[in-house]
RNA sequence: GGUGGAGUGGCCGAGAGGCGAGGCAACGGACUGCAAAUCCGUCUACACGGGUUCAAAUCCCGUCUCCACCUCCA
């Protein structure tokens, strides 16, 4: 059996055959770095994640080029209204952003380029799309260089849009453009902008559109034509049209695959990043472990919308505790086999709902084997795929403090139990429930085990 | 107006013509001195109205509600 992905521009789940075999190139949209990121931001990094882990685990060599955005509208302005440069706002942001995917696991791509550091590849890409006339200059002065899409046939095939239906945008400002639906491949510097914003270009000093990064940045890393493109639904339009239209436009068949990962909304709605702070990655995990938010995305699938809840988000946190109990009580394994369920499930468009039932399924086998071992293996396998072995380095060591800690409330609370222990013994059960009950209200629940008694924090 | 998607049991969330995913919660049982953990069992649904079919949550027609994109957005 082989992978089979769902296709956002064919619509529907075909095989996935790579350009070459055994290889992948895949090339993820990062974030603008303008605010901290929240829990919708990180689905799609965890999304693309499993994508690249799972490639891997079928043997596939993968370059996986994730971007980031730190030159835009928004950065400008925002940095001006806090009073810092933009390009400290961008910076710290990022700092942000990446602290949010360590602490989800998220691995690290092959390479994580800056728009900022690719202007001469934007550049040679314009001037392509000029000679082949795809784009022109604005003659208006602004400096702006626009993509014609009146000269490409092709425009709006991704999504399916026909020009004509497309709504004209409400801020039109039509400025130099042919047409009100042309977009920016280049920004003439415009005086309120800071000159730290700007590039020197063959029209004059200004700054990249969004679209054309991506185009030369996956055309540097991955080359003209490579596999798998994607991003949040949001960026098929315009962003993803608009790519594809540029890079076509300049000869480049660009990318084969279009994966497009669904929403996360509160309240019905979609988050926002003007819904304040209770959804931002340090805030959330206030309320649960890195592992098992990462569990939460993980167990819906990539293309459905999932209704965010604290209430939901703990639900799939007890579920998760109930697999680490698992683990716990079959001590030391190594890895296993993947079940078969389970490889048939990934392989069918990544269907980690699935996935996550076989491995549901397979705790409960091994809850009730008289021997966990192989069970706790395959367990320690799929976790492993989906980013969220336990043990992983990833989700951080104890501190030696924490160490400390814990070795200390052991003795203390070693001393209660065996005087538990001994009422016990002698049937004095009021006098064991009292002293179980002082345990608790210090927040340690005791359970009574095959091997002992067993502590843990409430 | 154009494009795409959603409506599933108390809750979360899969599936996409036929042997009723999975989890959480609840209840009953086993185990336990009592618990906890674990296991077994119960509750068993597909927005609405028609239709096709031996068989529909799944296909078709219609209706309602909701969401996203067409402007920066994961």
């Amino acid at each position: 059996m082989t992978l089979r992905l769902y296709d956002t521009a064919t619509r529907d789940v075909r095989d996935f055959v790579p350009l070459e075999e055994g290889k992948v190139g895949l090339y993820l949209c990062g974030l603008t770095v303008q605010s901290e990121p929240h829990v919708g931001h990180v689905r799609s990094a965890v999304n693309f994640d499993v994508l690249q882990r799972w490639l891997r685990h079928t043997g596939h060599d993968v370059t996986f080029i994730r971007n980031v955005t730190d030159i835009d509208d928004k950065i400008i302005t925002k940095a001006a209204a806090q009073g810092r440069p933009w390009y400290n706002l961008a910076a710290a942001m990022k700092r942000e952003l990446d602290a949010a995917y360590a602490s989800l696991n998220v691995d690290p791509p092959t390479y994580e380029p800056l728009a900022t550091g690719h202007v001469p590849e934007m550049l040679a890409l314009i001037e392509r799309l000029i000679s082949r006339g795809h784009a022109y200059a604005a003659e208006d002065g602004s400096g702006d260089v626009y993509f014609d899409v009146r000269s490409w046939s092709s425009y709006g095939e991704l999504t399916r849009q026909r020009l004509d239906d497309m709504e004209a945008a409400e801020d039109a400002d039509p400025r130099g453009k042919r047409d009100p639906r042309d977009f920016a491949l280049w920004k003439g510097r415009k005086e309120s902008e800071p000159e730290t914003a700007s590039w020197p270009s063959p029209w004059g000093p200004g700054r990249p559109g969004w679209h054309i990064e991506c185009s030369a940045m996956a055309g540097k890393y991955l080359g003209t034509a490579f596999d798998i493109h994607g991003g949040g639904v949001d960026l098929r339009f315009p962003h993803h049209e608009n790519e594809q239209a540029q890079s076509r436009a300049a000869g480049h068949a660009f990318a084969s695959y279009w994966f497009h990962n669904a929403w996360i909304t509160t309240a019905g709605e979609k988050m926002s990043k003007s819904l304040g702070n209770s959804l931002l990655i340090p805030e959330v995990l206030k309320r649960v472990r890195g592992i098992e938010l990462r569990f939460y995305l993980v167990a819906a699938h990539y293309r459905s919308h999932v209704e965010f809840s604290f209430e939901a988000l703990e639900e799939a946190a007890v579920g998760f505790r109930r697999i680490e109990g698992f683990l716990e009580r079959a001590g030391d394994v190594e890895p296993g086999e993947l079940p078969a369920a389970f490889v048939a499930a990934m392989d069918d468009d990544l269907g980690t709902p699935a996935a996550v039932a076989v491995l549901h399924d397979t705790v409960r086998e091994g809850n009730k084997a008289d021997d966990p071992t192989p069970y706790a293996g395959q367990v320690l396998a799929m976790l492993d795929v989906l980013g969220l072995h336990p043990a992983d380095p990833a989700w951080g060591a104890a501190s030696s403090d924490d160490a400390k800690l814990t070795s200390a409330v052991d003795a203390l609370v070693a001393g209660l139990l065996e005087a538990r222990a001994d009422a016990r013994a002698a049937k004095d059960f009021a006098a064991a429930d009292a002293i179980r009950d002082r345990i608790k209200a210090a927040g340690i629940e005791v359970e009574d085990t095959p091997t002992g008694p067993k502590w843990t924090l409430i």
